[in-house]
DNA sequence: GCCAACGTTGGC
DNA sequence: GCCAACGTTGGC
């Protein structure tokens, strides 16, 4: 079993829309980094636990938990012309983007902002969030990492 | 809005 | 393969 972080901007997609979804479930798609693609292709499995992290907004931070529900799988969105996320070099014989499905596990009883965790830092194992102009979209986050963040947001 | 960091593109 | 130009991310 691994931890992640996903980052997503609350004005597209934030946890409230995720509280929102039938089942609390929904596919993240639209990852367009090969880094992170390889992550949800090769190495994020059914049963994972993924920080979600608001960014690009005030203040950023981990607002919850997810689980990945279903492993990496072809992202539909890149071979659709109508969507923002289409890919049109994505051969769906060969497809070039992947995605998970996440649901939601809970909500944070208080957010951990960024400021937060950079005051953290020295507690935490090579972060990848807090390294500098880190703008992975998907990372791995190591378990005591993990357990201290969520200790910071109150459990 | 600014801008640093980084990824991608494309000419050569 | 190099690298300059350009686009995107995302904190501030």
């Amino acid at each position: 079993m691994n931890y992640w972080l996903l980052k997503s901007e609350p004005s597209v997609f934030g946890i409230d829309d995720l509280a929102n979804r039938p089942r609390q479930t929904e596919p993240w798609d639209g990852v367009r980094n090969y880094q992170a693609r390889n992550m949800l292709r090769d190495q994020m499995r059914r049963g994972d636990l993924a920080l979600f992290y608001h960014s690009n907004c005030t203040p950023p931070g981990v607002v919850g938990t997810v689980e990945i529900v279903r492993a990496g799988y072809p992202d539909p969105t890149a071979f659709d012309p109508e969507s923002n996320h289409y890919d049109p070099k994505s051969d769906p014989a060969k497809p070039r983007w992947y995605q998970v499905d996440v649901r939601l596990k809970r909500r944070c009883q208080r957010m951990v902002t960024l400021a937060e965790l950079r005051q953290h830092a020295a507690e935490f194992d090579d972060f990848a969030l807090l390294r500098p102009g880190n703008r992975l979209s998907v990372m791995p986050v190591a378990p005591a990492t993990w357990r201290r963040i969520l200790e910071l947001a109150g459990g």
